[in-house]
DNA sequence: GTCCTGAATCGACGTATTTCGATATTGACG
DNA sequence: CGTCAATATCGAAATACGTCGATTCAGGAC
């Protein structure tokens, strides 16, 4: 499976193709309701929030928030800074950017 | 959990707030490589592609091209329409705006 | 050092998902 | 009608995922 899609410049020459398998990745993390609860108290925040915060949003136990807190991470959606005991989360702008992207994959074949 | 978001105007009075949650259905639906890929080729297609066409590039059994494809359409990434015994599948336009939409609801707080 | 608090990891359990073979459905063609 | 081809549905097996309690790790206060 190579995943991937053929880009054409504005000429229709072929380009390169681009892999859309890492975007699957982005994806799966985004498709649970609680992550998609916990960006969306990320992006409310503007900012960071700290684990204890966002653990106080949910009725579910503090590993279970850090699991979650985990995936987001290392799917790259979320970045987290370790400050004295406090680690804080806050949405990675480069993730968002590339969600933008892969809807314009999409879009400019349609 | 409300999955929800407060949206402001330019003013920065609160508007009404969002919900995330339905989102979550469409990127579960895209988070799994197969799906994606299926994306893909649909995408690169610039139309439809019956399922005969889809499963060509696959290594997975006929009904696994199905209920992935059922998947995606009950997501509403791609619509379905039988012609005679072929079975067309094409991306949903509407999906593609979705996807745009929530990376612009991130945007606009970050 | 000890204690306490915030957060991560571990191990286990139940549930959901992916996959398949077998079967059923749908429509075209004689 | 019967038959074949294209899809869909069903049922079961393997794997992945979400959740928890128990434990461990990291830092601050004492």
């Amino acid at each position: 499976m190579s995943t991937s899609l053929t880009v054409r410049g504005p000429s229709g020459k072929k380009l390169r193709p681009v892999s859309l398998g890492p975007y699957a990745k982005i994806f799966r993390a985004l498709g649970d309701e609680t992550r998609m609860e916990m960006i969306a108290l990320l992006a409310a925040a503007e900012g960071e929030l700290c684990v204890c915060e966002i653990e106080g949003h949910f009725d579910l136990a503090q590993p279970t928030i850090s699991h979650h807190l985990r995936l987001l991470r290392e799917a790259g959606i979320v970045t987290s800074e370790r400050r004295g005991a406090w680690v804080h989360y806050a949405l990675d702008k480069d993730a968002v950017e590339r969600i933008k992207e892969f809807s314009s994959l999409l879009r400019s074949r349609t």
